[in-house]
RNA sequence: GCCGGCGUAGCUCAAUGGUAGAGCAACCGCCUUGUAAGUGGUAGGUUAUGGGUUCGAUUCCCAUCGUCGGCUCCA
């Protein structure tokens, strides 16, 4: 992953998208004399620029300054590099505040262009092309004929905070992109299509999963019978996993005393995440951002031996956060959600296996659901923490180890933990290459000493156990958009709210298909008749729109010999078979999870 | 929270400073159908909410709520 970003940092691609930003700056000052201009990078897919501009953009303008760019393009512009002094950028930009703020940091060494921090001045240089000049490090094109014309396209205008600080100005920023030819262009184009396609949002309405709604609040989830269905099944799934495999359920409340948020901590470090409190018999209750506080009190609520350990403790637990109202954003963030929560504590010697353990069923819960690319993030030990530095390294060791052992591709974030502990998220890649983190398994450090957590060893004495917080599946909310996005919308056989759809042709054929629904039902299918007056194709089409994995066409031919005939959502017909035989196929594909 | 856009029927959308229209869906019929939309009719809206300007506001202005694209945040 790090060889790549770097490749890209040193391709042609990367120079072409750079300098087309340049380009677009270019045309945006020829339409806005009195811009100031702050930087403007490439970026993964693409580009932008930030500028602060006298009025608001539109639309149009973003049509209009693209076909200059066309213009400029064309005009085979060259790109030339010059070193400078200090003193001289500062003469070139003596109208530009950001890039004398930019000229400040980089002549002390501040921050670079991207916003990281360099230890040592860098050499300034400037880029020029056309009648545009910039402070750049490069690397560009040498000429804009470089460039294809027709492979270029700016995408959607929005607010960004001057070096992404809230307490800065906000400026404009153009985002756009740019390839070597158009087919890669027009690939793009398709994958952001297809994307619109599958999101979740709009599926969610389609299919009738979920909703929101203005009056309940933002952020909050209505989970239609469809989408409770899955969820249903999702849940069911994790449930049998768990208790296989020496989890323990617990039920815990939804609100909690004050006292309990200032043992753990939470009421000084998180309150701005937690709703108001609610007061009554003059005490605090708080509704719960997490469950730990809880599982750690069912830990408590005994003496704990050696011979006890490891511990796992699980619930689907529901939990409020407060989130700023701009970034609630469909099902993937949201106020209200169901972590899929459990708490694991044991020993020292216990640790690697716990690791282990925990890495290995988190892997196979997330493959089980389809994701079939996992790629791990290690965190380690930050500067500001909480936590003896040994236990910390115990702790690391014991999951760099097992990623290793379990030859799961990772990245190390050094110094990327949470203050109280290490942990390993796990991203998944979607079918359209996008990734989404949904587990995570975290050390604490912090919770255990708070409430003084405790138990025998062997030797009499009591012990500090080790506590690992894990989410498989993030939350429940979460996963369900991802999944959704994941699949489309066809979601597999074995988690399709309706399996079954049973489309007799005539009203003369319903008895038939009431008949066979009935056998189905007992087989454990879900099912539905159409017995509407709409024309068969009709009901093909409602089915196939509703993403219905099995069609069953039931006709005069059917009813005769006892039969059904398949049609799947993949479009394939297949001939008549009977009840029995398609009973034997459904419950093949549910079991295989197809 | 911030910048900008948007909010009209269940859904997708149209229109206008003089109290709104289509398609689909729904409902009532007719048709009885062989692998992606048969057909006729009926009903459905305080144009998100609250305030203001105006003789008159759904349209213009302000606020609130929601939502979209980003930023920021993401223990």
């Amino acid at each position: 992953m790090m060889e790549e970003k770097q490749a890209y940092k040193d391709s042609q691609l990367y120079r072409i998208r750079h300098s087309t930003a340049h380009i677009m700056a270019e045309s945006v000052l020829e339409k806005f004399p009195d811009a100031k201009f702050a930087i403007g990078p490439a970026i993964e897919d693409g580009f932008y620029y930030d500028f602060d501009l006298p009025r608001a953009l539109t639309p149009d303008d973003l049509a209009e300054i693209e076909k200059r760019m066309r213009g400029l393009i064309q005009s085979h512009e060259t790109f030339e590099r010059k070193e400078i002094s200090p003193e001289e950028a500062k003469e070139v930009f003596k109208d530009q505040p950001y890039k004398l703020e930019l000229i400040e940091g980089l002549e002390h060494g501040g921050l670079d262009e991207d916003g990281n921090p360099t230890d040592e001045p860098v050499p300034l240089s400037l880029y020029s092309s056309g009648a545009f000049t910039d402070l750049c490090a490069g690397p560009h094109v040498e000429n804009s004929k470089e460039i294809n014309p027709q492979a270029i396209k700016l995408l959607n205008i929005a607010g960004a905070y001057w070096r992404g600080d809230e307490k800065r100005p906000m400026l404009q920023r153009i985002y756009g992109t740019a390839f070597e030819s158009k087919a890669d262009l027009d690939d793009y184009l398709w994958k952001i299509e297809e994307a619109k396609k599958r999101d979740h949002r709009k599926l969610g309405k389609e299919l009738d999963l979920f909703s929101t709604n203005d009056e309940v609040g933002a952020g909050l989830v209505l989970w239609h019978p469809n989408g409770a269905m899955i969820r249903h099944l999702v849940e069911r799934y994790w449930d049998d996993e768990h208790l296989a495999n020496g989890y323990d359920f617990v039920y815990t409340p939804h609100i909690g005393k004050s006292s309990l948020w200032e043992t753990s901590g939470h009421l000084q470090t998180y309150s701005e995440n937690m709703y108001a409190p609610i007061e009554i018999e003059g005490q605090a209750y708080y509704i719960k951002p997490m469950n730990c506080p809880f599982h750690i009190h069912v830990y408590k609520s005994g003496l704990r031996s050696y011979r006890d350990l490891p511990i796992r403790l699980a619930e689907k637990g529901t939990v409020y956060r407060y989130e700023r109202s701009g970034v609630m954003h469909g099902l993937l963030r949201v106020r209200g959600f169901t972590q899929d929560d459990a708490h694991h504590f044991c020993r020292e010697d216990q640790m690697s296996a716990e690791v282990d353990f925990v890495l290995d069923f988190s892997m196979k819960m997330l493959q089980a659901f389809g994701f079939k690319k996992i790629q791990a993030y290690l965190s380690t030990m930050p500067e500001k923490r909480v936590g003896e530095e040994d236990r910390w390294h115990a702790a690391e060791a014991a999951l760099e180890e097992t990623l290793k052992r379990m030859q799961v591709p990772y990245e190390v974030d050094q110094g990327g933990g949470a203050f109280y502990g290490p942990k390993i998220d796990l991203k998944v890649q979607d079918a359209l290459g996008r990734e989404w983190q949904l587990s995570t398994i975290q050390f604490d450090f912090n919770l255990p000493e708070r409430f003084d957590l405790s138990y025998i060893g062997e030797d009499g004495q009591p012990h500090r156990p080790y506590m690992v917080h894990r989410a498989l599946l993030g939350s429940l909310e979460r996963f369900f958009g991802v999944l959704i996005e994941h699949y489309g919308g066809a979601f597999p056989v074995w988690l399709a709210p309706r399996q079954v759809e049973l489309i007799p042709i005539a009203e003369r054929h319903n008895d038939f298909a009431w008949q066979v629904a009935a056998q189905l039902k007992k087989a454990g299918l879900r099912v539905k008749v159409n017995d509407s007056s709409d024309r068969m194709n009709a009901k093909i089409r409602d089915a196939q729109n509703q993403k219905v994995p099995y069609m069953l066409v039931i006709g005069d031919r059917e009813v005769e010999e006892g039969a059904v005939a398949l049609r799947r959502r993949s479009g394939e017909s297949l001939p008549a078979m009977g009840v029995d035989a398609f009973i034997a196929l459904a419950q093949k594909e549910v079991a295989e999870r197809l």
